[in-house]
DNA sequence: CAAATAGTGTCTTTGAGACATTATCGG
DNA sequence: CCGATAATGTCTCAAAGACACTATTTG
């Protein structure tokens, strides 16, 4: 085939290239606030947050130091950028094999002082206990989580704010619309575990009020009770546990649902 | 403040950096098959392929030469890859002011001979009428029209075959989950023309029966009757016509339709 | 037994789904 | 008046929403 003779006199400099392109990492958590015995869990959603450091990893001075960012880092040539941002987790927090998606490129000319930075931006999301292990690497003073409610209120790095209200916007829309609500909870859980996930991003009726959505989590397609299996970790009154089952949901607008 | 110090001791050299940054575009338009009078349509959903150049513009041997390939190109250093898909449509076909949306990133490694090129690819929905101005440009010696049905079955270009599958998929999902259906219909519409546009990408008996979907229209929360106006263009009796409004889609799974 | 959470009984209302029937017009 | 498409009538069944009530356990 002609492409070798194609390759041959393909000159690489044609075109100007960005001069950068990298992986930043929204890392969501939600943190169980006074997980009391036989009380249903309340919950808050996060979003893990680093400290940019005043000098870099070679000393000299550091980019928007001392702003909040994402964490996130350049991809290296022979990954994709999917792949840098599991092995960026994985480097600055520990933690693999969860759920991690892309949700948004971020190329607006000017949104980094230092050249043409290409960014694509992952939501990750990860179980509170897995972020103990969580230190701070090379470019991070400090490693912290906020709240989803109060983390624009920050000094934030670069566009970082801009992608961050994406981010949340996404995890919110996810969290209602899939089914990654299982990504933070047991295996198994009760009704009242799944609303408290769901009560960190919605105030409607039919979720927050309990007896309405005792009855409707028997009726979801995709949630299945675990048959005969209780606990009483929210209540002294044992109580049933569900499970995840895959099924593909169907979300049209113009169906009935099933 | 002191990224004016950090920027004088930045090393743009520092990383390596991608050879190309390009923009992709999945053009789908929906093709009246046999419009009768006084007959509801029957619409077949259509993607735009260009086929690459023996040569290109330089008269050098062209990547991927004869194969059937997205429209689309390099994105320049002044505009965002959005905007480069915008720009790409305008200059190529002459199209503007239509639905674009970015859907996804194609940076695997390998996925372009040329080198580390990454392809950001977006889709768009042109209306019939405005693909007759279409033409072949410098690096096209054909521009054609693929049931996405069978598009799948053609010698593509890079790893097109795969960004077309995306596409298709994500156009599926949106048509049936958003109501950007209304990019592919009239103003004001009847239910048979919406169903038609529905009816490429679902069978499900709800929208293909049509007395349920004659029905379920005037319930649909988006959808709202333009009050006594009726047209004869798709049968002999008045047919009531609709118009889309704009109103936020609750699509959570976990909520009653409303 | 008091308190707290889990879960059911019951009633009303809404709408989905299926199928038959009626309405409207051009030719 | 035939044929085709649009639209409604009707019946059944499922479930949503609201609210009261019952069940189960610990301290």
């Amino acid at each position: 085939m002609s492409n070798e003779q194609a390759l041959q006199q393909y000159d690489v400099k044609k075109y100007r290239t960005p001069d950068g392109y990298t992986s930043d990492i929204a890392v969501f958590t939600i943190l169980s606030a006074k997980a009391e015995t036989f009380k249903p869990p309340f919950m808050d959603l996060q979003i893990m947050l680093i400290k940019r450091s005043m000098l870099d990893s070679e000393g000299r001075p550091n980019m928007e130091a001392g702003k909040w960012a994402l964490p996130g880092g350049f991809v290296d040539p022979e990954e994709s950028a999917f792949q840098s941002a599991q092995r960026e987790l994985r480097e600055e927090t520990g933690v693999d094999h969860i759920h991690l998606e892309h949700f948004g490129v971020y190329d607006t000319p000017g949104r980094d002082p230092r050249g043409w930075i290409i960014s694509n931006a992952h939501y990750a999301i990860v179980p509170e206990h897995l972020l103990s292990e969580r230190r701070a690497n090379d470019d991070a003073s400090e490693v912290e989580l906020f709240s989803v409610e109060k983390v624009l209120d920050l000094d934030l790095a670069f566009d970082h704010a801009r992608i961050i209200q994406d981010a949340i916007a996404v995890i919110r829309q996810k969290l209602l619309e899939t089914t990654v609500a299982k990504e933070f909870l047991p295996e198994e859980f009760t009704y009242s575990e799944l609303q408290a996930v769901l009560k960190t991003v919605t105030n409607d009726s039919a979720i927050v009020l309990d007896a309405a959505f005792a009855r409707k989590i028997k009726s979801l397609p995709f949630i299945q009770e675990v048959p005969g299996k209780k606990t009483t970790r929210t209540s002294k009154k044992p109580t049933q546990l569900y499970r995840f089952i895959d099924v593909e949901v169907n979300n049209s607008i113009y169906h009935a649902k099933k």
